[in-house]
DNA sequence: CAATTTTTGTCAATGTTTTGTATAGTTTTG
DNA sequence: CAAAACTATACAAAACATTGACAAAAATTG
C-alpha cells in the first residue's frame, strides 16, 4: 500500500466500474435501490467516486458472486465487507477484529517499533520500508521519529552490542530509513524569511542518521535546512553557512574515537563563523565533549523536545533583529 | 500554485505543448475551463510557460488517460499529481515516454543540466532540487540518471578540480540527490521470483552516489535491491547477500586511495560468497584494479547500457535455472 | 411442487454534460 | 510580411444521467 487512499483523486463512472469489474448501468442500480454507494455529484450532475467507493464495490462483487445479495450487504461498512469476503475465500473463521483498542499513538507506535524490529531482525528490507511508510502517514514524521525510530535505532543499537546483529543490520536499516527522508520531510514552501540552518556533521564523523533525523526536525520547525551529509571539514562547514546566510549549524556527533578531531573542529568551526552563529551540538557521543562544548560555546540537544524548543527561541531572536 | 510572476518563465505554447504531449489548444482549453495551469503573458498577450508547468501537464495527460476526468483533476498540486500518477502506474502498464524523440530528450537533459549547474554554483539547494524534480517528470529516471545526473557530477567534479567549486558543493548535490532516491525508484510490487542483488561500496569507499545510482537502476532494470551504504567489510556484505539469498552484488569503488585494501576485501568477498554469484564492479576508480578484478571474477561496468545488459543476462540466467 | 412474488442484472430511449477539436478573425512577434 | 498566438464561438463525439421496462433467478407461498 505505497498510496494513501487520496482524498484528492476522484473518479468518474467509467472508470470506477473499470477497476472495480462492475458495470456502469449496476454501480448506479446498486445506488439507486440500496445506497451501496453514495458519490458525490459534479455541478452538472455527474457522479463522483473515491478510491474507497472503488474499493467497496470490488467488495461487493466479490462478495455477490459468492452468493450473497446484494441487498443484504449493500450497506455494510467497509471492514465489514473485508471480514466477509476473507473469511469467505480461507473458510476460516476471522479471529475478532480488535485494535489494538487503545487509540494512544505512542502505543501504537510501540506496536509498529515491534513489527520493524521483527523486520530487522529477519533481513527484510521491504517489510521494514512498507511498515515505516505505514507509521509515518498513521503517526505523522514527529512522532514517526521520536517514538519509533529513535528507539528503534536505540535498540539495535543495544542488540547490535550483545551480538544478536551485526553491522549489516544496522545499515541495511540506515539506507531504508534514508530513502524515506523523503517522505518526511513536509514539503510545503517555506516563507522567504524562515531562519535558516546548515546541518552537517564534522570531520572523522561517518554516522549519518542523527544529523538526518536532526535536518528533518528543524525543516518540520519550519527552518529551511541545507543538509551536507557526513564528514565535513569546518572551512566546507563555515562556506556553506556563508553561501546560505544560516544562522544556526547542527552538528551530529555519534562516537567518541578522536576526541582532539572533534575539539580541534569544533574550535576551527567558531573561529571561522565568529560569535553570532548558534552551534548545536546532538548524538550519543556529545556527553563526552561536555569541557569543549562549553568553551566553544555550544548548545547541547538533551532530547527532541529541547531541539525544538532551542529551534523555536532562535528562529523567535532572529525574528526580532528583522 | 503554479507560476504567476516567475522570473523561470521562459516557454511559448508550441514547446509546451511538444514536451508535454499536450496539443496547444487543448493546453489552452484546460487554462480556460479549469485553470490547470496560469502562465504569466508577454506584454502582448502571449503565455509563458515554466519547466514546473510542463511537468504537471504532463502529468495530467498521463492521469487522463489513465481515466481521470480532467474537470476532476486539473487543479491537484503537482505532489498530489505525482502521487496519482505513479499510484496507477504501479497497476497499470504504463505507455512509456513516448512524446518527444529520443534526440529533443537529450537536448532537454542537456538544457536541465545547466540549470542545475548553475544551481549548484550558487549553492541554492532549493532550486536545485526543484529541477530535478521537474526533470524526473518529464524525462524519466533512466534518462535523468543517464543524462542529466552523469553528466552534471562529472562537471562538479572537473570544476571541483579547477578551483572553481568546493567540496561543500558536491556534499550539497549528493544530499540532494540522495533525497530524491525515492521518487527515482519505481515503487511497483516485485515479482517473488526477481533476481535479487546486494548493492554497497567496500571498506574505505565512502562516496555513496555511485552505489546508489547502481541501485536504482537495478531497480528499475526489475531487480529486487537490498542497498547497504558506503563502507561496509566483506563479511558484513557476503552476510547480507546470505540473508537476501541475493544472486549478484554490485560494488561502487570511486577512488584509488588504498589499492591494497580494495584488493584484500574483493579477494575476501570471493571467497566467503563462492564462485557462483557475480561480483559487479563499478566508478570511475574501477578500472585501476583492471588484475585484481580479472584475479577475482568480477565483472567491469563500462556504461549504464552495459550495466543494463549484464542485468538482463544475469536474469535470464536465473529464470534458466528456475 | 407449482404458482406467485421479489430480487437482480441488463437494456433502451431520451436528454444533458464534458471534452477535445475546429473555424474565423485579430494581434503579436521576429 | 509570414508564422505563430490570441480570443471567441461553435460543434460533435463520448460519456453520463434518468426513467422505465423486462426477463432471469431466487425466494416465498399456497
Amino acid at each position: 500500500m505505497t498510496s494513501t487512499s487520496d482524498e484528492s483523486a476522484q473518479y468518474l463512472i467509467k472508470t470506477v466500474s473499470k477497476r472495480s469489474g462492475v458495470k456502469s448501468d449496476l454501480v448506479r442500480a446498486w445506488e439507486r435501490r440500496y445506497q451501496a454507494v453514495t458519490p458525490t455529484r459534479t455541478s452538472g450532475g455527474h457522479r463522483i467516486y473515491t478510491d474507497q467507493d472503488i474499493a467497496r464495490l470490488k467488495l461487493l462483487n466479490q462478495a455477490t458472486s459468492n452468493g450473497h445479495s446484494i441487498s443484504q450487504i449493500a450497506r455494510l461498512s467497509l471492514e465489514d465487507l473485508k471480514n466477509l469476503v476473507k473469511s469467505e475465500s480461507e473458510s476460516i473463521p476471522q479471529p475478532p477484529h480488535i485494535i489494538p483498542s487503545s487509540s494512544d499513538r505512542l502505543y501504537i507506535a510501540a506496536d509498529y517499533m515491534e513489527k520493524c524490529y521483527a523486520a530487522v531482525l529477519a533481513f527484510d528490507p521491504k517489510a521494514l520500508e512498507s511498515h515505516f511508510e505505514n507509521a509515518i502517514v498513521e503517526l505523522g514524521s514527529e512522532i514517526f521519529i521520536e517514538h519509533l525510530l529513535t528507539p528503534l535505532l536505540t535498540r539495535i543499537g543495544e542488540r547490535w552490542k550483545a551480538g544478536e546483529l551485526r553491522p549489516v543490520h544496522e545499515h541495511m536499516t540506515s539506507s531504508v530509513i534514508r530513502s524515506l527522508a523523503y517522505i518526511l520531510r513536509n514539503n510545503k514552501p517555506r516563507a522567504e524569511n524562515a531562519p535558516r540552518m546548515v546541518v552537517s556533521t564534522p570531520i572523522d564523523q561517518l554516522h549519518e542518521l542523527g544529523a538526518l533525523l536532526a535536518a528533518i526536525m528543524a525543516e518540520l520547525s519550519d527552518w529551511q535546512v541545507t543538509y551536507l551529509g557526513t564528514n565535513l571539514p569546518a572551512e566546507e562547514i563555515a562556506a556553506a553557512i556563508k553561501y546560505t546566510n544560516a544562522r544556526a549549524v547542527t552538528l551530529s556527533i555519534s562516537f567518541a574515537a578522536n576526541d582532539h578531531v572533534v575539539a580541534k573542529e569544533l574550535r576551527r568551526l567558531r573561529k571561522l563563523i565568529g560569535p553570532d552563529i548558534a552551534i548545536i551540538v546532538g548524538g550519543r557521543a556529545a556527553e563526552y565533549y561536555q569541557d569543549i562544548l562549553n568553551e566553544v560555546g555550544v548548545v547541547n540537544i538533551q532530547s527532541y523536545a529541547h531541539f525544538r524548543q532551542i529551534l523555536a527561541e532562535l528562529a523567535l531572536k532572529q525574528e526580532n533583529q528583522n
